[in-house]
DNA sequence: GTGAAAGCGCTAACAT
DNA sequence: ATGTTAGCGCTTTCAC
């Protein structure tokens, strides 16, 4: 068990003052270069490590963010992870990451743990279920930055980086119809939440578009799971008027959707053309291979996490009024594909 | 911006000592238990919350455990990473999450934060590419625990947590041979990494078991990726004497190899029978679905953080000789069923 | 059962 | 360009 160097272990040793060898190792510009090498030169022999607890401790700075996302285990949600990681780490800024498994209790938890952790800002991509603003308002009462993105609240004080969404889902759905498809089904989840409230905005311009009326009937909110894949094709198949087409706004529910629909016989895109979204693995997987919207997670990782950090350095004016809106894309693959291009 | 509250504000308006106030809110047991009331009560009601950062610098302890995996979008790690958190925020402790993105370069980095962030514990899911063992040494040297799991690195002072990846390898080609398979190729990773090293030693003695003779052509070291997948199926297309069986050690590879195979014309699993490995969603997406084998990484998660937490209490005697092995399943699924049950 | 006081390692006025 | 000094908020030994 080796001891543990200090400031002053160094100090001593180079017989120079503990302030000096704090600021030569913060690289203050005060510091003679040439005193500067000597002390990271000696430091590195002597593996000193700064002790982040006692300069915590004096700055009131932590160095953290705290990162809370619904879950680790999609593909969008880790690449956006990625994306933040990048940009933190060549700032100096360490993650503190945690799920909330979708519920807003457990993020209600999380946001304390944080809270407490003293993080400096706080990245959030909220939970299905989360309504409540209040476990965030902790942080705005203390000057505490907080940035949604993807599944955003508005609030006054927040930033908020997402993608178009009403774009994306007028792009799928005007897939779908310039396909041909007249009777257009929409699955989708919570109609609250931004990401799924703002599709089916785009779902209803675009039919609109083509002079076609909404029915009500084709609208279904459900959890967007597997089980509710499997349960959309039992009730498309109950169905007197059956859609010719399907805007499911998850990949892997889709992809389980289409499967069930592929057992009970219908033919995909020939009967039913479905469009997905996210462009999971799984889209490529299943077969026909899915049409879905491709979500620039890395970029957003990045962009939050650059917007975060602008705002800690009071470098970047902070606007947010309006939420930063990267560009997605609608992949066409064989799922949808009706008529040849010609 | 509100004031934080610190233990003297609250001594001074109980009239009570800092000391006294510190010791209730940590309860110590010789405090009374009213006065204890008295203090939680105030502190609540002041919005009191501890500074952490002065509690570590005195205790030298952070309550803080680094977690560094290869990848965070797999399905197996994040509900790895759910089971430690379930765990570790049981107990108090936070994670610190960092993902290596299968590089030893970023690993180290990883390793060298963790290291200055003062994590009271490791645990690593190597890289596909780490071999060497130093970037872990000076939390050794440091009596920092380390613990190993999934894709480990054999250490004397490191514990580990493993599936039984030869038996699970077993299981997937006696499988295989079961069904009738004489020709079964095995398309996997690194052989040097534990998890592929000891599936090919279970698939060598499913094998012999039968005594067939090992055909060296037919093991195939590969990243294991998407492209990989296309590959094997272009090199089978290519082979003279094909295999019939087909044990894949990673999901997402096995099912776009599977894919490529059926666009080729080959019957699965009429040609060519297929195990995977890790039951992915995508697992369950393909048709015919994939035979594979079950990983209990939520089970592996808990297990190996109550290990670690054990080992900083020093509640758990710590034997570092063998690993901790967890149960796998094989998941027998269409796409290996040659022979109807009896 | 409670208090006094020192010190964890660092940074930032304020000196020189 | 470098040094002196105080203090960040907590825990803990030693008193009483």
């Amino acid at each position: 068990m080796e001891k543990e160097i200090t400031i002053y272990d160094l100090a001593k040793i180079l017989a120079l003052s503990p302030a000096t060898v704090s600021r030569a190792l913060n690289d203050h510009p005060a510091i003679n270069a040439k005193t500067k090498v000597l002390i990271a030169e000696k430091a590195a022999e002597l593996g000193y490590r700064s002790n982040t607890f006692a300069s915590h401790l004096r700055t009131r700075k932590t160095n953290t963010l705290g990162v809370i996302v619904p879950r680790l285990n999609s593909n969008f949600m880790s690449t956006v992870l990625a994306g933040m990681e990048e940009v933190a780490n060549n700032v100096g800024y360490n993650l503190l990451i945690s799920q909330s498994l979708e519920s807003e209790v457990k993020e209600r938890a999380n946001a304390k743990t944080m809270f407490n952790s003293r993080v400096d800002g706080l990245l959030v991509s909220v939970a299905y279920d989360t309504y409540s603003f209040g476990h965030f308002s902790t942080f705005i009462s203390r000057n505490i930055p907080v940035l949604f993105f993807d599944r955003i609240l508005t609030h006054p004080q927040c930033g908020a980086v997402i993608i178009d969404n009403e774009q994306a889902g007028y792009d799928a759905t005007r897939h779908l119809l310039d396909q041909g498809c007249r009777r257009i089904m929409h699955v989708t989840g919570d109609l609250r939440r931004n990401v799924y409230g703002d599709r089916l905005e785009g779902f209803k311009r675009a039919l609109a578009g083509q002079n076609l009326s909404l029915d009500n009937r084709l609208i279904l909110s459900t959890d967007l799971s597997q089980e509710a894949g499997r349960a959309v094709a039992e009730q498309i198949d109950q169905m007197q008027e059956k859609p010719d087409g399907l805007f499911i706004a998850n990949d892997l529910c889709a992809a389980i959707c289409m499967q069930a629909l592929k057992e009970k016989g219908y033919a995909i895109p020939g009967d039913v053309a479905i469009v997905g979204f996210n462009n999971d693995p799984v889209s490529q997987v299943v077969s026909p291979q899915l049409t879905t919207i491709f979500y620039p997670g890395y970029q957003m990782g990045k962009t939050a996490m650059t917007t975060m950090i602008g705002q800690l350095n009071g470098t970047r004016p902070i606007d947010h009024s309006e939420p930063i809106i990267l560009r997605s894309e609608l992949i066409i693959r064989r799922s949808s594909i009706l008529l040849e291009k010609s």
